[in-house]
DNA sequence: CCAAAAGTGTTTGAACTACACCCATGC
DNA sequence: GCATGGGTGTAGTTCAAACACTTTTGG
């Protein structure tokens, strides 16, 4: 492989062209479970298949404003209050059939995203169950024949997502993401046992929420009823990091030997 | 912001073509530093400056190959038993003058680099002292008269590269790929007080090294004499994750406020 | 012998687990 | 009342920090 080096004074021939674009996996919880946002694919290549929505980086634009852009698109909203990261780029040669195309791949959480819309470049947009999908590393606990066939590149990119916010559960206070302000205690520990696929103890996960930093009370109680006590509502500390981490039990969904060694 | 949309059947001339590079942050230490390789550019933009090593991504090669490739050409080893992972993509559109150039950064560490050469496009190539860099979010505990002057966005990369290999001490094994097998405690411990800037006790970290799977013990003894007792000898576990993590004392090299939420 | 580094043991305290128990609300 | 979920208290355990102490080597 000779690749082209790169001289200070390169122009425009010497190197060789791609196409950027960035592909997103937006994550929410509904009925109990994480689900994450697919497209189903109208046409060649992966004609039927699911596909994480994504497009185009615009020449004048960087990959997160792109990324922003594509998820207003994607989900309709005006005002998004989740969160959006980058998670890793994937470039292999052939990941796409058609032309050279790197992708910078971004993760997004947000609590009760609406029911998506199928875009003009797709058949179809569903809020698939993560453990419906047939991701490398990873338990499938739904039907196998049910899962979908996912497109490109993109059952690697959802394995590493998927591991990227359960390990950022752990140490950082984004779970308040995937919740309304102000939430509950139940609605956040909700959160940690959904993701994680485990239960947690009420009482001390009240405690380490509260020393860690992870939400402040707000007077009042939450007025809906819930068959019991009402519940006091919480809203987020503004603190980045969980100090300590909120420790991941025994039979968590656990990392997998990822392939991009990713912040924590 | 009109970027382009992606159709199904999209040809070569509806995208906005890019160039890809690679950037790395190699690592080392060296008389009890923390040592990053830099190379001096020759030429117009920031002739005089540091920047990163780096170079083009070929047309047949993925951004980690390309890197690899990169890494080889600048530290002259043949065969290099350090550690390579990707760190984030660094897209923002002026962020090169001359031309849309979007970089996949790869953080890397060995142990024992040997003296670097200049290349053919750096007048010098010469390992700095971290310490000795002036990094946003980061404290510069040597002269700031006497810190170099960072080219394109790469005071961003290397403060976000030592975020990221101060917080994997903390979680994985990779420390080992600081030092050259078989090593004794006391050099995998230096490893970790010279990365984080701190003193460890050496039996708190004799425990967590030998019971967390971080090294097991070899036969013999270091043949080396250091002025007191011979210390016993170590290999990696082969492990990838600490379990339980070895915690960062208060007052180690802080996590900044990253711009990229990279993985544990 | 003395200094310096390797390695062991012990005490203390923080924090997590598990589980029992009380409180508030709907039916 | 009784079921259900919210919230508090507490005993036991695990583990890390701090530090004293012993062992081995060079001079």
């Amino acid at each position: 492989m000779s690749a082209a080096k790169a001289p200070d004074g390169y122009d425009a021939s010497d190197y060789p062209p791609f196409a950027v674009t960035v592909d997103l996996a937006i994550f929410t919880i509904r009925d109990g479970h994480l689900k994450v946002l697919l497209v189903q694919r109208a046409d060649d290549p992966y004609a039927g298949a699911w596909a994480l929505p994504g497009g185009f980086v615009g020449i004048d634009e960087d990959a997160t404003t792109a990324a922003w852009r594509e998820l207003a698109e994607e989900t309709g909203l005006e005002r998004f209050d989740g969160h959006l990261e980058q998670l890793a780029t994937y470039s292999a040669p052939e990941r796409d059939p058609r032309m050279r195309v790197v992708s910078v791949a971004h993760v997004a959480f947000a609590p009760n995203l609406p029911d998506p819309r199928a875009g003009s470049d797709a058949a179809a947009a569903h809020w698939w169950d993560v453990d419906d999908l047939f991701l490398p590393g990873l338990t499938l606990t739904g039907d196998p024949t049910d899962a979908p066939d996912l497109a490109f590149d993109h059952a690697q990119i959802l394995t590493d997502a998927v591991d990227r916010v359960a390990a950022k559960l752990e140490y950082t206070t984004l779970a308040t993401a995937f919740v309304e302000t102000p939430f509950t205690l139940s609605e956040l520990r909700h959160v940690y046992e959904t993701v994680w696929g485990v239960r947690l103890d009420p009482g001390n996960f009240r405690r380490k929420a509260e020393t860690g930093s992870l939400a402040t009370k707000d007077p009042g109680t939450d007025p809906r009823p819930t068959g019991g006590r009402r519940a006091a509502v919480y809203r987020p500390t503004g603190t980045a990091a969980l100090q300590p981490p909120m420790l991941r039990p025994d039979g968590a969904r656990a990392k997998t030997t990822a392939t991009t060694g990713g912040p924590r």
